[in-house]
DNA sequence: TTGACAACAGAACAATCGTTCTCTATAGTG
DNA sequence: CACTATAGAGAACGATTGTTCTGTTGTCAA
């Protein structure tokens, strides 16, 4: 039983990980142990092997089933503040619990099949999607009832939530003053709505 | 004069690219020569080589020094859409033209400033701020009038449009059903919202 | 029909990589 | 003092890697 914490990082290891951390920052990629030998300055392989292990206990990196090292969630990001936090709370400290994230990764699953498509009009304003908002759109043809789509009306991008009336799709708006879109013919969705970004100032 | 764009990229070209972003987003890194063959759906280590050679002319990925490929900027950004685009439109083109960006970039200036903070109730409502919505927000003490700001009442975080009455500071909801916060004494002011992240489904 | 080029497949090889194993130096503890 | 971690050095070795070089298709243009 040791006074060292459950983690198992000591003092020395947040050395290496904010050396490995500013290197990824550079190279976005961890290099072999040869070149972390130079970049934590030590002579050899198997003792960066043992401090890449113990952060990876601490949770900060991981292997792919290839054996590779990545980064995890926690090596990076901004830390997510609990709802309730006392008041002079620190905003960015290391600490290991909270939950972290990078808001592209958190929206985004299929990078090559995601586009951002900024919104025009207050068709969708109920929804809390206001003009100038940037729809991040996950391009696929079909969509379930109640999802909110970007469909192509007249050769335009309109975002509606799908709905059904009688058998047939309709495009319903989150706005009263607007009308219910009923399409003549197929109705071609070209997304789903996967997330929102809106910016300030 | 040959029919290839000017970046020497082709439509197979942006198959391959969706598929190593996908894999990135899974595993954080590039993997060998050998894993992007089954990546790739390809046999030969060779022609791996080529396409990541490409991919790099276009400037999707680079070397580090040690010979190493990593994803550049580019890589890692959507395309944003213009607003009215044609019907059968190609949502990745390969081009280097066009608007990209990256979601954090854009939301955050200041990333040793900024928190995320899960937005609580729906006293926002009216602007468009939802129950479960991410606050972005930058930590400053100082704020203007008409700032959305997150202040620290009663020891909770709240989120509030910062307004001025008769010479004293209040905060004012976005909702009818709640009353303004008149605080006695000093306010104390957490940070500035300078943005906000929606997740659906 | 010939030729050129793009899109791959496959093999060969030296360099490098990760792993394991043994050894040393220093610091703290009782 | 002896004992035991911790922090690292160094070598050895098989597996894997990137690279290069040579073939094999399929397609399109002249």
């Amino acid at each position: 039983m040791t006074d060292s914490n459950s983690t198992g990082s000591s003092i020395k290891d947040s050395e290496y990980l904010a050396k490995l951390q500013d290197y990824y920052v550079d190279w976005k990629s961890i290099p072999s142990y040869a070149k972390l030998c130079e970049v934590f300055g030590i002579a050899s392989k198997s003792w960066v092997k043992t401090i890449l292990t113990r952060l990876s206990a601490a949770g900060f990196i991981e292997r792919t089933p290839d054996g590779m090292w990545v980064p995890t969630r926690q090596f990076f990001a901004r830390p997510l503040a609990e709802s309730a936090v006392q008041a002079g709370m620190p905003v960015s400290v290391t600490a290991t619990q909270g939950e972290y994230f990078v808001i592209d990764e958190m929206l985004i699953d299929t990078p090559s099949r995601t586009t951002l498509i900024p919104v025009k009009g207050d068709s969708m304003i109920d929804a809390g999607i206001h003009d100038g908002d940037i729809a991040v759109v996950e391009k696929r043809t079909h969509a379930n009832l109640g999802d909110i789509v970007v469909a192509i009306v007249d050769n335009e991008f309109t975002l509606k939530t799908l709905d059904k009336e009688r058998g047939k799709f309709v495009l319903r708006p989150a706005n009263p003053a607007y009308p219910v879109i009923r399409p003549q013919g197929t109705l071609e969705i070209f997304g789903v709505l996967v997330g929102l970004v809106r910016k300030y100032r």
